[in-house]
DNA sequence: TATTGACGCTCACGCAACGTGAGGGACTAT
DNA sequence: ATAGTCCCTCACGTTGCGTGAGCGTCAATA
């Protein structure tokens, strides 16, 4: 029959002295007894509920909650550890999805590799266009690129304001698009066609020549695996560059037929 | 050059007026400029670094910590980044392993099919017993469940004091070795030996037989491929289950030589 | 017995990042 | 002029303690 002392149970439980008089404080701990001389002393009662209460707020349980829980009739306890388990996973995915978020600002911050998105769309260098044909001539052989080919006396022509109109709808549709990415629509949703019959219009502008539906299916593939295009739309949205492959695909195939 | 109130800044970005307000004292994000009616008005600037601010305040970033970040002079980025990064997978971590912790407790508060801990050691019952054997037959085939057949009329004799006495052991040598994960000794590590000296005697008490260093390794592959006993130790401390099972199988070679 | 540490107690303020009124001007439209 | 909606500035409340300040207690020693 020992009682522990403040500093006793600090010590066991690690927790400071000042937490476990908050915690008689406010009545969810309260010591097996109290000394004439003010003393709060602890049994093994008051150690085990202090596990109980030390697990439950290592899962972020605020401690009313916790007072409530414990003094319960053991009922509810599964019903809280489920909600618990909840948004515990919630926040796990937002974790891992924050680490993702912060590799790829980091990627895009030390790499000079990596390209600014001005860069992608707004004065594509020579270098970078000979890139991406020298990429899809690797995937599908020479007949492809002259079909994406880049207009590049066009954008070397157009004026900063003309650029900037142009970015501002690159904006637009990928915003409708992130947006429709968000909200759960499908990828190959019809609802997303006048987004797609933007982004279609929008290259064959840029690029100033047709874009056939397979021209524009294989776009598709290059938003997937060429890093620069996965990088932009990731860091616009998470699964974006997917997302918008997809839909290209079937939109591609849809207005095909 | 459209200036926002704050309701307009509120509704774009989607923090609350007041924190708008509250920024503005602190300091980390003043208007463009304020009225001679005192009403604060947001230019683009504003909106960009507020865009700046909510994003790493996503990441976790104490307000002062913001303001630093972003008005030193982009230098600094990379390296607080980095260190946001790092804190932010230990938290993924964390709550990955809290949900695992859930989980096992949700599970076993709900099924009586997930065996109490006490069945486990205390009373193994014969159903249990033959899946065991029937788990190692199958691995290793025929010879091995002789080796480490458990002595069924021992435990069932054993009275409630003497079993009680067993499971405060083996609670001290699991709660030594959970210790030394904790602390991070190698698995291997001379240092655990004693406490693998005493679980090799408490199972060979338990079994009432001799477990010679091949049965004592043998075992570690039980430990760490049984579902039950995977749950036991994972319980105690995540990743005790490997810990211990490596330990064990350096453990046996060093003492069969 | 007196004194010295180490330990205990009770206020009570402070922190972060805002939420939430209270009380009172400012602007817009009818 | 009046209503309705915006805006402002105090200023206190919240959560889970940290961190003293100022003062009693206890065990052991000089």
């Amino acid at each position: 029959m020992k009682a522990l002392t403040v500093k006793q149970v600090a010590k066991v439980s690690g927790v400071s002295i000042r937490t476990l008089h908050h915690y008689d404080e406010i009545g969810l701990l309260k010591p097996a007894y109290t000394g004439r001389n003010r003393y709060r002393y602890y049994g093994r009662d008051e150690l085990l509920r202090l596990q109980q209460i030390l697990l439950h707020r290592e899962l972020g349980i605020p401690l009313g909650e916790i007072g409530a829980i414990l003094d319960a009739p053991g009922f509810d306890r599964l019903e809280a550890l489920r909600g618990q388990r909840q948004r515990l996973s919630e926040e796990a995915r937002r974790y891992a999805r924050l680490v993702r978020t912060i590799d790829r600002t980091i990627a895009s911050l030390e790499g000079e590799r990596a390209m600014k998105n001005a860069d992608l769309y707004k004065g594509i260098s020579p270098e970078k266009q000979a890139e991406y044909e020298a990429w899809l001539v690797e995937k599908y052989g020479g007949d492809m690129p002259d079909r994406i080919a880049l207009g590049k006396e066009k954008i070397g022509s157009l004026t900063e304001a003309e650029q900037q109109k142009r970015m501002e709808d690159l904006h637009d549709i990928e915003q409708g698009l992130a947006e429709g990415l968000r909200r759960g629509v499908p990828m190959g949703s019809p609802s997303l066609d006048p987004q797609l019959a933007r982004h279609r219009k929008w290259i064959e502008f840029m690029w100033d020549r047709p874009c056939p539906p397979e021209a524009y299916a294989s776009l598709a593939d290059l938003y997937t695996s060429h890093p620069d295009f996965v990088a932009r739309y990731e860091a616009i949205e998470p699964g974006l560059a997917e997302y918008l492959a997809g839909s290209m695909m079937v939109y591609a195939r849809r207005i095909s037929t």
